[in-house]
DNA sequence: GTGTTTTCTTAATCAAGATTAAGTTTTTTG
DNA sequence: CAAAAAACTTAATCTTGATTAAGAAAACAC
C-alpha cells in the first residue's frame, strides 16, 4: 500500500530502486476506524498524514461550541497541521476519520530520515504544497463570490459521488453554511 | 537588496557564499509603481514575487464587476498565482501594485537554474509555503467563525500600521464586508 | 491651488441565510 | 429486532450585513 504513496510522488519525481525500498522499509499504513482521531484541539499534531483510502476531516470547534470544517482529506490527499507539526504546539484543530481509513503517517523522525535520504522528496513536497496552497486560495474566491446555494451547486457538481459519501452537515460546514439552509438547498431539487 | 531575499532564505537554510554570488548575480529588484500590474485576469503568471518593500495585491473580478481581495503581499512574502505559474495557462486573478513596491521576480528559467544550482532551495520554498497554507487554513477559520466586525477588529490590532497604509476598501473586502459595513464598523469607535 | 478622481461616510431599505423548535427518517448498537 | 443515537427536514422568526443612493472629504494632477 506504500506503493500507492511511491506512485503519487513518482508523478512529480524520480525514484531510485534504493528509495523505493527505503520507504516501504521505513512506512507502513494504518488503518483508522469511522470517527477514530489523529489529534484533537489541544494536542500538537505529530506527522503528516497521506489518505490512501477513506475520507478524513480537519476542523475546529469554536466559541460557541460548534464544529467547523476546514479541510476534509481524501484520496492521495495530504492532510495535517503544519502550524502545530512544525511548532510542536498543541493544535487549534481536530483531525478525526469521518469514514473507516487507510493512511500513512510520517512523524518526524520519519520525515527527517526520508528528506536526508531522499533529498528529492523536498521538491515533491514543494509541489503538493503548491497545488495545495492554489486551491486554497481559490477556494476563497468561492467563499466571497458565490452564495450558499451556488457553491454548493458548484461542489456537488464537482465531486458527485464525495456529496454522497460523507454526512450532508459535514458538506453545509464545509461551505459554510448550516445543514439546516443546505437542506432546504436540495429541496428545491432545481 | 537581494541580501534582504538572501538573509530571508538564511533563515531556513544554509547557502554558500558562492550561492549568495549567484543569486546576486541571477536576480534583481524591480520598482514598481503604485497601480502597476505584474499581471491581468486573462494572461499567464510568468513568475513568483518577493516582496522587499510596499504593498501588492492579488485580487479576483467577479461576475458583477466588483473586485474581491484574495491575498496582500507585503514584506518579506511571496506571491504568485501558482496554477497558473505552474501551468502556464492564463490567470483568474489580477496582481497589482498596492503603493510603490520593490520586488524580486523569479521567472521559470531563473527558478530551473536556481534549484539546479542551489538545491536547499527546494527546502526552503517548501518550508514558506507549509507556512502560507497553515495561514490560510487559519484564515477559514476566522472567515466562518468570526463576523464581520469581529474579523475586523482581530485584523486591524494584528496589523495596526497595515490597516493605515491601505485603502480601506481593500481590507473590508480582503475581510469578506462592503467598505459601507466597515466604514459603520469604525464609526462605533468602540 | 483649483478641478477631478478616489476614497470614505451616512442612512434607509432589503435579502440571504441563521436560529429555534419540532418532528421524521436513517443508522447503529446491544 | 427493538431502542437509542445520529442525521435530515420543515417552517416560522430574526439578524447580519448587502444594496442603493447621495453627499463629504481626501488625494492627485495639471
Amino acid at each position: 500500500m506504500v506503493a500507492q504513496l511511491i506512485a503519487h510522488i513518482e508523478k512529480q519525481v524520480t525514484l531510485s530502486a534504493e528509495d523505493k525500498a527505503f520507504m516501504e522499509e521505513l512506512l507502513a499504513p494504518t488503518l483508522l476506524n469511522k470517527k477514530q482521531f489523529l489529534f484533537k484541539a489541544g494536542e500538537p499534531c505529530r506527522a503528516r498524514y497521506f489518505v490512501l483510502e477513506g475520507c478524513l476531516r480537519l476542523y475546529i470547534t469554536n466559541s460557541k461550541g460548534t464544529d467547523q470544517m476546514i479541510q476534509f482529506g481524501i484520496n492521495n490527499w495530504w492532510i495535517t497541521d503544519y502550524m502545530s507539526f512544525k511548532s510542536k504546539k498543541p493544535s487549534v484543530f481536530n483531525l478525526q476519520a469521518v469514514t473507516n481509513a487507510t493512511i500513512i503517517a510520517i512523524n518526524e523522525a520519519q520525515q527527517e530520515e526520508l528528506l536526508t535520504k531522499i533529498p528529492q522528496l523536498e521538491r515533491y513536497f514543494r509541489l503538493v504544497l503548491e497545488t495545495a496552497y492554489g486551491a486554497s486560495l481559490m477556494r476563497f474566491n468561492y467563499i466571497f463570490n458565490m452564495s450558499g446555494e451556488e457553491r454548493y451547486r458548484f461542489f456537488s457538481n464537482l465531486f458527485p459521488d464525495f456529496v454522497q459519501l460523507v454526512p450532508q452537515y459535514l458538506i453545509a460546514s464545509y461551505l459554510g453554511v448550516t445543514p439546516e439552509f443546505l437542506s432546504k438547498v436540495r429541496a428545491k431539487k432545481v
